[in-house]
DNA sequence: TTATTTGTGTAGCATAGGTTACAATTTTGC
DNA sequence: GCAAAATTGTAACCTATGCTACACAAATAA
């Protein structure tokens, strides 16, 4: 686990052998959880850091319709609600799901406390998980919550351009997954693909991807 | 300054005194603004604490068809986009705008860090004050974005309610102010509160709002 | 291989909310 | 107190997107 926690942005610039002596000096544990079990619920206190050790989890609200929205998936070696432990109302917005089989380690604020305090270093690290936790959040508003289904679209469409540095690539979400994630209806999300293809700026088999017109795509995000 | 500067997060648990012997140790300087100015562009790398030391600024998001959403106010004595002076991709997702004549407090980023390291309580404020942030962050999303708009009115006005602790209370905004907070048409403000009125939900008497059906309301909100 | 689940394309219809426009009212500045 | 500006109410119309439904394809499991 000392190994995996090298990744863990929270004990960057550490050794693993120095991340073993840190954690041998504080109380932690460590809880499995089965996939879409609810680790924790919209309303909780965060009362432990929480640093995923094994698996994926999930971050979903509900809107007044009920139907849920997943804010975001939060991956191996990544801290889970680190904006929840300060603060004027920590109290968590979302629902914390196991994405799949999940291994969590939590370390009691108070031991968090101490470790802050001991090691300046995990202070500087925290403040930077943190804030890009806000950045993305900022960025999340602007891409799922201000742009229409084509904007959001294009929007999965040229991040997954840059990731693969090609025009072409297998889109690896399915339509039902960008639909739960940009909080649209699914056959919204088959339309603006349809609506793509038949205006030739993307072409389509099966699961791969042609851009064929970038700059519209571009246009759709502003 | 001193004095009002006890008002602020950051200097939270400071005495006037003290707060003048951290700022005659810092470096900083101090820049007025016109109303309606741009004191920062999205986009722009920050680097510097700001605090607001007079006035009232606001963070504006452009949507994809060029309208104005207002993110939010941020008033005399707090900190102006606090999480983004760490984090991988500290660039401002907003305008940055006065909304009156404004003063602002400039501690660059260096002496801003030479603080944190000498005085552990001002670190503990600081990540007091992002945590809430992002905790209002996420508010947001789930007030503004993932409510109708009748909901996002019965909102204001649940909150309201709870601010005045009555169920008679002058509104203090436009529907104007409105329908640009919660990324409406104006028009369709006026729709909501006029259908409220229709349905018996409230009594209007110019700015005077009178509930009736506090339960209506609180089930707009879920 | 077959059965079952999961994903996709598409159609018809419903509706919330946008847009524009204009008159009535209220507030503000002079 | 008056003129100008801002705010409000309302109407007619438009559009994006939601919802339901179903047929088909693809992937997964048995």
């Amino acid at each position: 686990m000392n190994r995996l926690l090298t990744n863990c942005s929270f004990f960057k610039g550490f050794e693993e052998d120095e991340i073993k002596n840190i954690l041998a000096s504080t109380h932690y544990n460590v809880s499995h959880y089965n996939k879409n079990t609810t680790i924790n619920s919209s309303g909780d206190l965060i009362t432990n850091l929480m640093i995923i050790t094994k698996g994926v989890v999930r971050t979903e609200m509900l809107d007044s319709s009920g139907k849920t929205f997943r804010m975001e998936d939060i991956h191996l070696s990544q801290v889970i609600a680190p904006g929840f432990l300060y603060g004027k109302n920590p109290k968590l917005p979302v629902n914390v799901v196991a994405d799949s089989e999940t291994s969590i380690m939590y370390i009691p604020k108070k031991s968090f406390e101490r470790l802050l305090a001991n090691h300046p270093r995990l202070m500087v690290n925290y403040l930077d998980i943190i804030s890009t936790k806000a950045q993305l959040l900022a960025k999340k508003i602007k891409s799922v919550f201000l742009l229409p289904i084509e904007g959001k679209i294009a929007n999965y469409l040229i991040t997954k351009m840059k990731a693969t540095n090609s025009l072409e690539f297998e889109m690896d979400k399915s339509q039902t997954w960008m639909a739960e994630r940009f909080n649209v209806a699914r056959p919204s999300v088959a339309r603006v693909f349809s609506a793509l293809k038949q205006k030739g700026i993307i072409e389509l088999n099966g699961k791969k991807v042609t851009i064929i017109d970038k700059d519209y795509l571009l246009k759709c995000l502003n």
